[in-house]
DNA sequence: TTCCGGATAT
DNA sequence: ATATCAGGAA
């Protein structure tokens, strides 16, 4: 609480100047806020918005989506992105149903132990569903704080013990109004500290940051290593499950090998998404998402 | 550390 | 063309 000032400051501007976005109206569950955090990760609000109402229209609360299928999750998914997610989002439902009676957990320790649910998403969790308070760490708070406070150019790529430590006292005692400032730290970066292009003269803590106080206007490089698409493994596994998202049940795989010429890095990229839980064989010569459909009874394999 | 999607803005 | 985007897990 070295500069509770700075909270103050960015809280009131967020009060006036958020987004309105869905996740933040009144009576928003905490399943609903999950869902938002983790389909939020690495991905834009924008294109998050309509899938997270697709999706809670269908699953309103864990126990729905525990009861469905993975390859359903996957294929609600659509194209956000990191399809992992969606599996590990079930599981995660399903976790919930087992462990917490069908209620998100609000203890950090709990949400922690959940599938997909990191160092980020469980602190965003507890604090925007649950009102406690805790350093919510994002990039764009990393960013905030890394060029408000430290004065330096950008932020790491990670969020690391030191950045937990410097949010935290940053944040307001009162629980409720902690995890504000945590929402309008965010805020903070994602519309005016951004990465590339940063709208200064309208930040309300122009005055007081130690970034502009040292002079440095022009952000530096890639906070994060190049990712390349093109011709990656990523590609192809994403135009593999494009055709299995789209058909229904069993696909044969001679369908499969039409969407990459290169049959090494093609069997590579479908043993891949089998490894991670999205794909599965389908009798001898076909895959299909896991889960869609009748599995092989195991007795049957003694015929 | 590296891998894991895909749309968008610059 | 490429950096970015409310990260997580092996």
């Amino acid at each position: 609480m070295t500069q509770p000032d700075f909270a103050t400051v960015v809280s009131r501007w967020f009060q006036q100047h958020a987004r309105d976005l869905p996740w933040r109206e009144p009576g928003v569950t905490p399943w609903a806020i999950l869902v938002s955090e983790v389909m939020l990760q690495q991905t834009p609000v924008v294109r998050v918005v309509p899938a997270w109402q697709a999706w809670l229209a269908r699953w309103p609360d864990p126990a729905a989506l525990a009861a469905d299928t993975p390859a359903e999750a996957i294929r609600m998914w659509g194209r956000l992105g990191y399809p992992r997610r969606a599996v590990r989002l079930r599981e995660c439902a399903v976790a919930i149903v087992d462990r917490h009676g069908g209620q998100v957990p609000d203890r950090l320790e709990h949400l922690l132990a959940l599938p997909g649910v990191g160092t980020y998403t469980a602190r965003a969790v507890a604090a925007f569903a649950y009102g406690q308070r805790h350093p919510v760490v994002d990039t764009n708070v990393r960013r905030v704080v890394c060029r408000a406070v430290a004065g330096e150019p950008d932020a790491g790529p990670v969020t690391r013990p030191a950045d937990l430590v410097a949010t935290e006292e940053l944040l307001p005692t009162e629980p409720a109004a902690a995890a504000l400032a945590s929402a309008a730290f965010m805020e903070l970066g994602a519309v005016i500290c951004t990465a590339r292009s940063p709208r200064c003269t309208a930040c309300p803590v122009e005055s007081i940051c130690a970034w502009r106080a040292s002079g440095q206007e022009a952000p530096a490089g890639p906070t994060r290593r190049p990712q390349r698409y093109a011709g990656t493994d990523r590609q192809v596994r994403g135009l593999l499950l494009g055709v299995l998202r789209d058909s229904t049940g069993p696909v044969p795989h001679q369908r499969l090998d039409q969407v990459w010429t290169d049959d090494v890095q093609r069997a590579r990229a479908l043993a891949g998404l089998v490894q991670d839980g999205l794909v599965e064989p389908a009798g001898a010569d076909s895959f299909r998402l896991v889960g869609d459909g009748p599995s092989l009874p195991t007795a049957d394999l003694t015929t």
